[in-house]
DNA sequence: CTAGGGTTAG
């Protein structure tokens, strides 16, 4: 480059159409005589001295105005202002924050020019520009270029690494760093660098590895290594681990509280989420705030817990968080999780910013409930005023068409997402697709689809096919993809019941016993089936006949009656379900006291008459339990919600929008595992909110918002009856101040606004 | 008289 071309880079520095805009540094120049400026916060700038440039420079970048502080960077050269070593670190985080590389290469070529760049406080600066705008090899030259390198410059170094999904790279970093300095210098911001790099990667011995190191240096009781430490464990699927870790740190702010919630609520572990929690606001001493509100609503919506999830809700709307678009979409795929689209519908409509993952949470909401149509309207609206669709939204557009039976429309945007969105099919979409033609009919075609795969297909797409398999009756393909499913997912004993149901619907005994004797020899496990059911503010688990209920002797009665009545109705047991489900030896109980009847018969005793019901099954409901829940249904007049593994059914009126099979919408079999772990080591099956008080006073005065939503008589009538449950508990105060807008009671709300 | 690196969420 030519030094005149270099002077007139130098001079007009940023060419940038982000800095095309008119900024309050424009007319600043030198034909303006004023020595001083009065800029933005009332900073008072001289003209000519640097460090008056800079508070300025900092003061916008610390405000994340980072094009103004471009702007003042850019008016600063045009003074001839000469900038030193503080100036180009705000300016570079500036850069960094808009991904703007043309700039931040300009500032590196200025800082070149006036021998800045080997300073450790610039270096750490340009090796995070460029990590951040995904330019890695150029932030490793940086990084390399400079020759006395601190802890900050590394973990710069290794933070980028991790931006750009290069978490292998980033844990060998950290180990030259550590060898380079034998252990001095690493301090904790780099131990937390590092420990992330570990949650990425995933791996026990990693983890453990470092784990030890941190505690050689005495870093381990740093509360940021702490949360981070539980986090890279609970990665590595070491919950337990995670926990010990949890209970042995001395000091714990609300990132750790709010770490440990988020770790069970996405394992599947909701109820000990929603005990810390309860735990948090009783002794934590710490402030709650978006985040574990967003972690919670998420072990709301695994748990199907409607109740508690309304509450929460309610809490977001008095914290203002509604409008953070994390929380709003975590409000939007609790609703529709626990079976209440419309309201997810009103949330989500009520949200100003929508990101992606909150328009993928809306169509996903629509199919899981089998509402296909609606599902592909909301795309539409999507792909004409939202975010442009990804892989993630795709998956959620072809499960929706699955679930609902669009085989037209699926097939349609299967190819349209590769041709019009350039987006390559991944596994999932090749289960969704499956799942579609296969549930269409159209087996063979599926087979075909699965042949021609790019990728290899997992236990999804085999599953979906033996699904297909069985409902249309396919002896031959049945066979060749149970034989991949017990390669693939050799502990699960589903497909071994599948396929010998599939055999018996062909009247092949033979092959139904051997696929016994098979499951025997191989010791296989089954996955206990359990139903649970939300009420005041406690989740009720029930197995397989379990006996275990306080109130089981009632339960059982009012059963008895029920089948009764069933019977006179016309109600046949359906006998497939007990292949579908059952071993030999539970065949004669088994029908009749599979966990969703009762949870049912619970449910209906203990609400008032007209309540709607929420079921959550963590397998499939079986054929018998469909159609006598739906007979029950007409029966009792209750609108009941059962949702399973793989979707909703709505009972209502004798009717229900169940269409066939299909492939998980709550899946992850982690999820399953952790919850058999949890039933085995014969934890408490019915958990008791220890402390019904704080959590649940959010919706005694619900905001005005909230309230529209409960419109329908039989929600409104939750809330009464939760609120006398309280009242009873003497958890909730007065009355009064319940029914009315009592002031007293808002008072007393601990509502934190952090 | 100012400046650089980190953790939780869907």
């Amino acid at each position: 480059m030519t030094p005149a071309k270099l002077t007139s880079i130098i001079i007009t520095p940023f060419l940038h159409p982000l800095l095309a805009a008119k900024s309050f540094f424009s007319s600043v120049s030198l034909a303006n005589s004023k020595t001083h400026l009065l800029t933005h916060f009332n900073r008072i700038v001289d003209k000519n001295s640097v460090s008056s440039w800079n508070s300025a420079i900092a003061d916008l970048a610390r405000a994340g105005d980072s094009i103004e502080a471009l702007h003042a960077f850019s008016s600063m050269r045009r003074l001839y202002v000469r900038p030193d070593r503080s100036s180009f670190p705000c300016a570079l985080k500036s850069c960094a924050a808009l991904g703007s590389l043309f700039s931040g290469q300009q500032l590196h070529l200025q800082a070149f020019i006036l021998g800045l760049h080997p300073d450790l406080f610039v270096a750490s600066a340009l090796v995070d520009m460029y990590s951040k705008c995904r330019v890695v090899d150029d932030a490793r030259k940086a990084f390399d270029d400079t020759p006395v390198k601190n802890a900050v410059v590394w973990t710069s170094m290794i933070v980028g690494y991790v931006w750009n999904d290069a978490a292998r790279e980033a844990a060998h970093t950290f180990k030259c760093f550590f060898a380079e300095v034998g252990g001095f210098e690493v301090d904790y911001v780099a131990a937390v660098s590092a420990l992330s790099a570990c949650a990425r990667i995933g791996e026990k011995k990693v983890t453990r590895g470092l784990h030890g190191a941190l505690v050689k240096l005495g870093l381990e009781m740093e509360t940021g290594v702490g949360n981070t430490l539980m986090d890279a464990y609970a990665k590595c699927r070491l919950l337990e681990v995670a926990r010990k870790v949890f209970d042995g740190m001395s000091q714990r702010d609300n990132v750790s509280w709010n770490t440990m919630i988020a770790v069970y609520a996405q394992n599947g572990l909701s109820a000990e989420a929603l005990e810390l929690y309860t735990e948090m606001l009783r002794t934590g001493g710490v402030l709650y705030n978006a985040v574990t509100l967003s972690a919670i609503l998420l072990g709301c919506a695994h748990a199907g817990a409607l109740q508690m999830g309304k509450c929460i809700h309610s809490q977001v709307i008095r914290m203002c968080l509604e409008k953070d678009v994390y929380v709003g979409t975590s409000v939007v795929d609790m609703y529709c999780k626990c079976g209440r689209v419309e309201m997810a519908r009103k949330a989500f409509n009520r949200m100003k910013d929508k990101n992606i993952k909150s328009w993928s949470a809306m169509v996903a909401g629509y199919g899981m409930h089998g509402r296909g149509q609606e599902a592909l309207e909301v795309f539409d609206e999507m792909r004409r005023f939202g975010p442009k669709p990804n892989h993630i939204t795709f998956v959620s557009v072809l499960a929706a068409c699955s679930h609902a039976g669009l085989l037209d429309e699926g097939r349609h945007w299967f190819t349209a997402m590769q041709e019009d969105y350039g987006i390559e099919p991944e596994v999932e979409h090749y289960g969704c697709m499956v799942d579609l033609l296969g549930r269409g009919g159209c087996i063979e075609e599926a087979y075909g689809l699965i042949k021609g795969m790019r990728v290899k297909p997992d236990f999804m797409v085999w599953g979906a096919l033996l699904s297909a398999c069985r409902v249309h009756k396919n002896v031959k393909l049945a066979e060749i993809s149970a034989r991949k499913l017990f390669e693939l997912d050799p502990k699960n004993c589903g497909y071994y019941v599948l396929l010998s149901n599939v055999y018996a619907d062909a009247g092949r005994w033979r092959d139904v016993e051997k696929m016994r004797v098979l499951m025997k020899q191989r010791k296989m496990v089954k996955t206990p089936g359990y139903s649970s059911v939300e009420l005041k503010g406690r989740i009720h688990v029930f197995l397989i006949g379990d006996r275990r209920h306080h109130r089981h002797e009632e339960i059982y009665e009012y059963l008895d009656k029920l089948t009764v009545r069933m019977q006179e109705a016309g109600y046949v047991p359906d006998t497939r379900s007990v292949l579908h489900d059952v071993d030999e030896e539970e065949k004669e109980t088994a029908l009749r006291v599979h966990s969703e009847k009762l949870a049912v018969a619970f449910a209906i005793l203990s609400t008032a008459p007209g309540t709607s019901i929420q079921i959550v099954k963590n397998l499939r409901v079986c054929c018998d339990c469909h159609s006598a829940i739906k007979l029950i249904a007409k029966l009792v007049d209750r609108e009941i919600v059962v949702r399973d593994s793989h979707r909703f059914h709505h009972f209502q009126d004798g009717s229900c929008s169940y269409i066939g099979h299909g492939i998980p919408c709550f899946r992850s079999y982690q999820q399953l595992k952790v919850h058999t772990n949890f039933l085995g080591k014969k934890r408490r099956l019915i958990w008791s909110w220890k402390s019904a008080s704080l959590p649940w006073w959010g919706i005694q005065n619900s905001s005005k918002a909230c309230r529209e939503q409960c419109s329908t008589v039989s929600e409104s009538r939750d809330i009464i009856t939760l609120l006398v449950f309280l009242r009873r508990r003497k958890a909730a105060g007065p009355l009064k101040g319940i029914r009315g807008g009592d002031s007293h009671v808002h008072s007393c709300f601990l509502f934190f606004n952090p």
